[in-house]
RNA sequence: GGGCGCUUAGCUCAGUUGGUUAGAGCUCCUCGCUUACACCGAGGAGGUCGGGGGUUCGAGUCCCUCAGCGCCCA
């Protein structure tokens, strides 16, 4: 029995409870006394475990994470008070360019893998570096270093906050996905990948992003209407019998022409399979090719390939076997030497013109050419259409050549792909439609996982490569350290059997220069929250977790990775469910920004309101659901938090008659009936996620409690009907209480364990979660509407009369079905009381139940 | 173009295998300082459940269709 009742004091009950400044209080109890401490002896059938979203440090907490968080932390504390060892671990994300960017422009350093690292580094700068500063080159290890330090301040503050919010985090978990152990985790995970070929590296026309210089990974796209113009350039048959005319947005490509291409069955091009045409400008000789995805009615028909225009672009090139005619540099400005086969001196020269301009620049002048030259054929035309961009980026992404890693995610490759839908299938999803994101996105994949990125900050790709004696680097036969080593920087560390001179030097090695996708470390969550490997006695007890919480915007990336790492590494899922939180509107139904200016901070709501008002308005809103913000639903969470308070207090007011009363009475064990259906209600909503639910029939009950049967009651257990009488609704007052106290604390966890601390040992978060058995012998609910209705009915006439509710009834007049009257017979006493109604008349009848009541006069002021 | 979700009172939302006069809170109006609570209580007003069609004894709930809003993916 986890509920006991500690020796009560009454005086420990303020006269005017207040809930001010009670988060600060109760955080460092709940620290103090290791509430929310994981006991890590549970095993896993014990354990319930949480694969928390890590926050961005450089960014803020907004109303969003309190929004979600919440919903999180109020499944953690039912799961808790199950009797559930709760593991539910913190991070903080600090690896990727938000936190690169922040480092930079604090400290006025900038990260170069080519540096040595400097123990005992000292920055130039702390804070506002003046503009002309140009940065300092340092190391990565020095990098890193300056990061933690700076978002050491801003961890603080985050946990600050989620303590304010009173989220039952283990802080002693606490991890960042930069540090050792991350990165440990990180490395070992790819190096297993590679060991068992699902990790690979190729040179591969790639998506590239020319400001931020670097690949991008198809999960990172997205599509931008941008305006175009559709240009119908001539191009001149080599059999001299006239011109083919082909439609292009991008003439700027022209150079990087390898082929035209029209569809199989295109009667108008097929006399031309086979034969070639010579691009304008440039004079380079290309094959007419047919292939099925050329768009018989898009433009003319016909299309030119160029290396690499678009993904269709590669998709030709690759099945079509065509040459590489790159002219577009990762700098995003046209390549200084002609491609291979632009030979002639006419297109050479022509060439020239475009030589070193970046792609608009060189767009106007090739269209200002092909105008001179007569091949522009008529106007261009003005269109709309989608253009790929980094989700991050400014400029549309373009194409080039590079050696990438990738790990495979079943883009390539129809088995695997089916074992990941599979196990998006065996995922719990909260909510279930859900479900359809993933597999929507899984289905569409067309190529593997690009996992490389050209950035300096973040966790390195743990390999080098041998330097053959012609100094070339061999990438097929990639020399990876042990796992003992982990975490390396290839930057810095040699590998076994080298010695440091040897870098960069013929029969030496080089380091691999880029590092991995900051999803490549995220997608291990479960990894590094559990310490995978690190401790593996910790790992067993917590993994596959229970719950994974996160936006659904992220199931393509966060959410589909760490299934693909898990599959892998485990074979098996990196959890049995996954909850979808919305998103937050303004009151205006739009999505809310900050930009709008109109946005709240999470503190300024929590000193106005009280944190349990806050979370209120967050555990009202449906799993899933997209919710509008709204300080009227904190006022609500406000108002029910001040009634739990008095009506704790004036339960408490009367001290339990003797150990041995128990309720008797059939009101007293018709509400217990009430309670113990709202038990099953509430606890049937938590296990299926829906916290919402369980707080709005909690809420609900509660209410009637306080408004109706304390009302009811309130005579009699003011002694009005005799000792037992008073007994029986006393008993059944605190065991009501006590249920309702328990059902709130996943909501209210602040309240709720102010009020039990007035009368129970030990914190309401950790005792026992309600259950029916507990409530003892129940009565039949079916009477309480009746005895409620008949009461509603001596109010009215009270109202009607515009006179105080005090006010006595002479006599009131019940007419009803023989069924309401045995209710009304159970319940008469209590109905004198709560009406004030010194004698009752009652009409057996069929019709509905009315009451008639023939009021006192108005006591005379006194 | 494909997929998913939403549309119920002025506002925010419940409504769980179709079942009696569709619920709650906020707002609004009236009344009441009744010894847990004025950070309160009592009572009341307010909806042809987005439009149309169908299945059924019976539809907010199931089916079809149209419209609008939102998100995801091409």
């Amino acid at each position: 029995m986890a509920v006991t009742e500690s020796a009560f004091d009454p005086t420990q009950i303020p006269e005017k409870p207040t809930l001010d400044g009670i988060e600060a209080e109760w955080a460092q109890r709940w620290q103090d006394e290791g509430v929310y401490a994981f006991n890590r002896s549970a095993t896993r059938d014990q354990v319930y475990s949480i694969d928390t979203p890590p926050p961005t440090v450089s960014g803020s907490l907004h109303m969003g994470h309190v929004f979600s968080y919440t919903h999180t932390d109020t499944i953690a504390r039912y799961q808790r008070m199950t009797g559930k060892s709760v593991f539910y671990p913190m991070g903080w994300d600090d690896n990727g360019l938000p936190t690169e960017r922040r480092v930079q422009n604090f400290f006025g350093v900038r990260c170069d893998p080519n540096v040595a690292y400097q123990p005992g580094f000292t920055p130039p700068f702390r804070g506002d570096p003046p503009k002309d500063h140009q940065p300092i080159a340092i190391s990565r290890p020095n990098f890193i270093e300056l990061c933690e330090e700076l978002t050491h301040e801003d961890e603080k503050i985050f946990e600050d906050l989620f303590r304010r919010l009173g989220l039952s985090v283990d802080w002693d978990y606490l991890y960042t996905t930069i540090e050792d152990r991350s990165r440990r985790v990180s490395q070992r995970a790819f190096l297993r990948n590679l060991a068992r070929g699902e990790a690979y590296t190729q040179e591969a026309p790639t998506l590239w992003d020319v400001d931020f210089k670097t690949a991008v990974a198809q999960a990172e796209l997205e599509d931008r209407e941008r305006p175009g113009a559709y240009h119908n350039v001539a191009f001149a048959r080599s059999d001299g019998q006239g011109d083919v005319v082909i439609d292009t947005t991008r003439p700027v490509l022209l150079a990087a022409c390898v082929a035209l291409v029209a569809h199989p069955d295109d009667d108008r091009y097929k006399p031309l399979f086979g034969k070639t045409v010579r691009t304008p400008l440039y004079g380079v000789e290309v094959p007419v090719l047919a292939h099925p995805l050329a768009q018989i009615d898009k433009g003319t028909g016909i299309a030119m390939i160029c290396t690499f225009g678009d993904l269709t672009d590669v998709i030709w090139w690759r099945e079509l076997n065509l040459p590489t005619r790159a002219i577009i540099g990762r700098d995003g400005r046209i390549i200084a030497t002609p491609p291979n086969g632009l030979e002639s001196p006419s297109g050479i020269a022509a060439y020239e013109q475009i030589a070193g301009l970046f792609i608009n620049q060189a767009q106007t002048k090739v269209v200002e050419m092909l105008r001179e030259s007569g091949a522009m054929i008529g106007e261009p035309r003005a269109i709309m259409h989608p253009v790929k961009f980094f989700e991050k980026g400014d400029r549309p992404l373009e194409i080039v050549t590079s050696r990438q890693w990738y790990i495979r995610n079943g883009g390539r490759d129809t088995d695997l792909r089916g074992a990941l839908l599979n196990r998006g299938e065996n995922l719990v999803w909260h909510p279930d439609h859900m479900r359809h994101r993933y597999s929507n996105w899984v289905e569409g994949l067309n190529g593997d996982w690009l996992i490389s990125r050209q950035r300096y900050f973040g966790v390195p790709v743990p390999v080098w490569y041998p330097v053959n004696a012609d100094g070339d680097t061999v990438h097929d036969s990639p020399i990876v350290p042990t796992e003992d080593r982990l975490p390396i920087d290839p930057s810095t560390d040699v590998p076994s059997g080298y010695t440091a001179d040897q870098r960069n030097q013929p029969n030496g090695f080089i380091g691999d220069p880029d590092v991995m996708d900051t999803w490549a470390t995220s997608s291990l969550s479960p990894q590094i929250a559990g310490k995978w490997e690190d401790d593996a006695d910790l790992f067993g007890r917590i993994f596959p977790m229970d719950l994974r919480p996160q936006a659904h915007d992220i199931i393509r990336t966060w959410l589909f990775s760490t299934v693909v790492r898990a599959n892998f590494e485990h074979d098996s899922l990196p959890w049995k469910n996954a909850a979808l939180s919305g998103w937050i509107l303004d009151p205006d139904r739009k999505k809310m920004s900050k930009s709008k200016g109109n946005v709240v901070t999470p503190i300024d709501l929590f000193e106005k309101f009280g944190s349990d008002a806050v979370r209120y308005w967050a555990a009202s809103a449906r799993p899933g659901i997209d919710t509008a913000f709204s300080e009227d639903q904190m006022k609500v969470g406000k108002k029910l938090a001040t009634k739990l308070l008095n009506a704790t207090k004036f339960v408490l007011t009367f001290p339990q008659p003797d150990v041995e009363a128990k309720p008797t009475h059939p009101v007293d064990l018709a509400m217990l009936a009430r309670v113990a259906e709202t038990v099953r209600e509430a606890t049937i909503a938590f296990d299926q996620y829906d916290y919402a639910r369980a707080l709005e029939r909690t809420e609900a009950m509660f209410w009637w409690f306080c408004d109706d049967y304390v009302e009811l009651v309130k005579g009699r257990v003011y002694n009005s009907q005799g000792a037992d009488a008073a007994g029986s609704a006393i008993s059944a007052l605190r065991l009501a209480l006590s249920a309702l106290q328990r059902l709130l604390a996943p909501f209210m966890p602040f309240t709720t364990e102010t009020v039990w601390r007035w009368w129970q040992s030990g914190s309401v978060h950790t005792a026992t979660w309600p259950n029916t058995a507990e409530l003892g012998p129940i009565g039949d609910s079916a009477i309480l509407d009746p005895i409620g209705e008949i009461l509603s009915q001596v109010r009215r006439a009270k109202t009607d009369a515009k006179t105080s509710q005090k006010t006595a009834v002479t006599e009131a007049t019940v007419s009803a079905s023989e069924s309401v009257l045995a209710a009304f017979e159970l319940g008469r006493g209590d109905l004198s009381d709560a009406g004030s109604v010194r004698s009752w008349v009652t009409v057996a009848g069929a019709g509905e139940t009315t009451v008639s009541a023939v009021l006192a006069p108005p006591e005379p002021a006194s």
